[in-house]
DNA sequence: TTGCCTGTGTGATTATTGTCACAGACAAAC
DNA sequence: GTTTGTCTGTGACAATAATCACACAGGCAA
């Protein structure tokens, strides 16, 4: 059961949910609750069966692949407003997750039921609509993945990591490393490079872009 | 329109239409058109548009990423039974092709308008199942894809290709080296050293696997 | 201050894959 | 037969990335 004020939140990141009915959309609220769960949550893991649709209140989950060497690739990121549909995957494939969750920050999920995601999927268009998107975006961005890991090299691929985040960037190397699926040294050594060419400066746990332009140019070769 | 002998087929190849009432049935059946498609066509490629759901009869498609430098890579293959949820995506996104879509044998494909598409979703639990489900295989297939093609080494993989094939292969070393995104003397040599250990014997587009035990235990680390 | 812990820089070395440049082998076409 | 084209084998080499083994710097806490 929700408080009126996580009821308009959710309606806020959520505006597709402002389509459905009265009924249902108070069917919905009655029957999902509010979890809360601290930064480096491990929020679902590889072959566990998967609770119900989570809707992001606020905080960001990073699904990632988990090599046996302790490697790990970021696969994506769920943001509020989104679902993580990996999640939707196993409620309609009724499988188990193939990717692990974390929590970057700390999380305020709205959790669904699995029975009345079901239902919504049914009778709402808005809602099935939202999940066809959701679908059809991850697929996109994961064969863009696909693509990227096969034919970029890391440079390249380092450098769109970096326009794809706001000055100045608060991050370890590690973290980047663990984005692009390397290791440490390799992602340390590449930003020394682009330091030497101008186009960042580097601090302790800090990277600012001077030249996003040249990155750019860089970046999609 | 399609005569009776297609339609019989594609039911037998969907049985997930034999659930639609009889007036959807009908109305698809009307509204479908029937392609042949010659072995080595481009069904569709990148940033084309989308013309409808495709239902495959015969033959399959090769899903592919393309290189700027010509290396491919496969990301998946549809067969009968199944269809091109990148096409899905596309309809549901109301985006373009993210990929090439190759023919690998000749095909015969039904085709369902796009807004015939649209109608069944809506109204259909069966067909919409169907389409989510597919939807899920693929992101499934597509993490386990990118998680290969990130950590494990070429030979690996390689070794994992040839035991997902049934033996005597018959193929080309360029083909295997595009399945895997991969050159093709890359490839020889790989299948070279499977040769040296007794895991296969080699023929002109032909492999034969001698020892799918061992390759499998190679495969999975 | 003195440690400690985390994050970073760096060299040396290896492994893996890609690239180039051919040569030979085989099959189908002429 | 000869020719032609595709498929395969191979050596030499370059490029990229991974691995290992440290040194050092900065911030935080005892």
């Amino acid at each position: 059961m929700l408080t009126n004020e996580t009821k308009d939140r959710l309606l806020q990141q959520y505006p597709m949910l402002r389509e459905l009915p009265g009924a249902d959309q108070a069917e919905l609220l009655a029957t999902a609750s509010v979890m809360h769960l601290p930064a480096g949550t491990v929020v679902f893991d590889e072959n566990q069966p998967c609770q119900g649709f989570p809707l992001l209140l606020s905080g960001n989950i990073r699904v990632v692949k988990a090599a046996p060497n302790g490697r790990e690739l970021q696969l994506y990121r769920v943001i509020p407003g989104e679902s993580c549909i990996l999640t939707s995957s196993c409620l309609l494939g009724h499988t188990r997750y193939h990717a692990r969750g974390i929590a970057e920050q700390a999380l305020e999920i709205v959790l669904l039921p699995a029975a009345a995601f079901h239902t919504l999927l049914g009778k709402q268009e808005a809602f099935r609509s939202y999940v066809f998107h959701l679908f059809s975006d991850r697929l996109t961005d994961l064969m863009q993945l696909v693509s990227a890991v096969a034919f970029q090299k890391l440079d390249q691929r380092l450098a769109a990591l970096l326009i794809s985040k706001s000055s100045p960037i608060h991050i370890t190397h590690q973290a980047l490393a663990d984005e692009l699926g390397s290791a440490r040294e390799i992602v340390s050594r590449l930003l020394k490079g682009f330091a030497e060419q101008g186009w960042v400066k580097m601090g302790r746990e800090q990277i600012d872009i001077s030249d996003a332009a040249a990155l750019k140019i860089f970046a999609d070769l």
